[in-house]
DNA sequence: CGCAGGGTTGATCCTATTCAATTCGCGTGG
DNA sequence: CCACGCGAATTGAATAGGATCAACCCTGCG
């Protein structure tokens, strides 16, 4: 399971043997939720920080009269609380929204990491950046898009970054979420979703039948929704 | 103005003497930006993180019809951009809303800093979790709180910010910002941004007359807002 | 004095919400 | 194989929050 983190780091910038190694040792045992179980609650005081191997986990917040906003989807690969390392107190919860296996790195070790593996650090450190990318994404998204772009964006997005991992292809991958757990994303109601679903399906940009979706026009999605993906920084880059 | 550097990171945790010393050496020269001109553009390649000494800076991005989303706001003692020492190629510009005076510090010293002290970078990378935090809080208000919440929030916000700087007290700050600029901020338009001020006015829990704003109701405007400031970690605590 | 930028107000339109009902998909047990 | 139940998807009608467009007002300033 130490792979899994290895791997996760690899992507964005060069390892050398040395930082394998080190990584190897960090990772602590494997743990599963079932769909729906809290991974973490709001205001907990977080010891270790932990590493999605598979599953689809959501961090959101929840107002006063129960609405809730998801600010974060995470999939396989991701770091779903490397923030908790600093900031100590979470802001937020999470929760696993399919089945999740995850594996957990201690705080401990990862302040021991800053101190004898800057690179590393470094790396780690791009991770929450990147993860502040999408937020600011997002929130575009949610300020100055309608609900068709901002579906059509989140669509793209979660495309590639499930690509990444091996998880889609072909302009197709599985999305087992429901129709309100999207609405939680866009800040929209679940009726609105499904209208919007309809919508893109009517113009021929996508196909959605139970949790299979389909790209059928990328370029027309992207358009829509104007995607560029630089805030996701696919690309490896030495950091 | 090595000072600024050194007191806004005193302010997250303890710094040692020798630590004073090395951010003492990392500052380069002051620079000042008239109001409305550019910090940074989209997609430039930075190799310098900028601290704003005074003024007020806005991150945002600007979508294809000409629709701004601001998804920052910064104020005196803030970095601006630490985000791009890893990010590398930036996905948002930045604006002086009003004059601002600056000093930036190369990314190669930052660089340096993660190499020979551990602490200091994991003082610096909270920064930018905090910054992601207030993301997150920005966006559960823009998709799931109404405009007088919105509004009420980001007064909340923006008040104890300026006041752990000094500037603010006496639950009145300056907020020399027009209301076609809070409207980027909170996804609203220019006319529904005053009639949300003409509302927060006439409930009695804000006075503002050109750019002086008064908290009247502290409680209140924090009720409406449903404000929680765990999100901005205002105490210090080590890291 | 005239102008420009920002603030204020009104009328109308439209996106998305809410509430309510209906239908579909699918697993379970008889 | 069918009846049942349940969560999710879908559709309709009424409504609200906010956008847009268009004035008009104020104030500081050259």
């Amino acid at each position: 399971m130490a792979d899994e983190l290895i791997q996760k780091l690899a992507r964005r910038d060069v390892l050398s043997a040395e930082e394998r190694t080190w990584l190897a040792s960090l990772v602590g045992p494997t743990k599963n939720y079932p769909a729906g179980t809290a991974l973490v609650r709001e205001h907990e005081r977080l010891h270790e920080s932990t590493l999605l191997v598979s599953g689809i986990a959501a961090r959101y917040a929840v107002l006063r009269d129960g609405m809730r906003q998801i600010t974060a989807l995470h999939v396989a690969g991701d770091f779903i609380d490397l923030h908790s390392l600093l900031l100590k107190v979470m802001d937020h919860a999470i929760d696993a929204l399919t089945d999740c296996t995850v594996v957990q790195v201690p705080h401990q070790k990862l302040v021991e990491t800053t101190e004898r593996f800057p690179h590393l650090s470094r790396v780690l450190w791009l991770d929450t950046v990147i993860d502040g990318a999408t937020h600011r994404r997002w929130m575009t998204a949610m300020g100055r898009q309608d609900g068709a772009a901002r579906l059509a964006h989140l669509l793209c997005e979660l495309y590639l970054r499930l690509q990444q991992v091996g998880l889609a292809s072909d302009e197709e991958f599985d999305l087992p979420l429901t129709q309100a757990v999207l609405g939680d994303v866009l800040g929209l109601s679940t009726v609105h979703v499904n209208r919007l679903i309809a919508l893109l399906r009517r113009s021929g940009l996508i196909s959605w039948s139970g949790r299979r979706v389909a790209i059928l026009d990328w370029e027309g999605l992207a358009d829509l929704a104007e995607f560029d993906p630089t805030y996701l920084r696919l690309q490896q880059e030495p950091v």
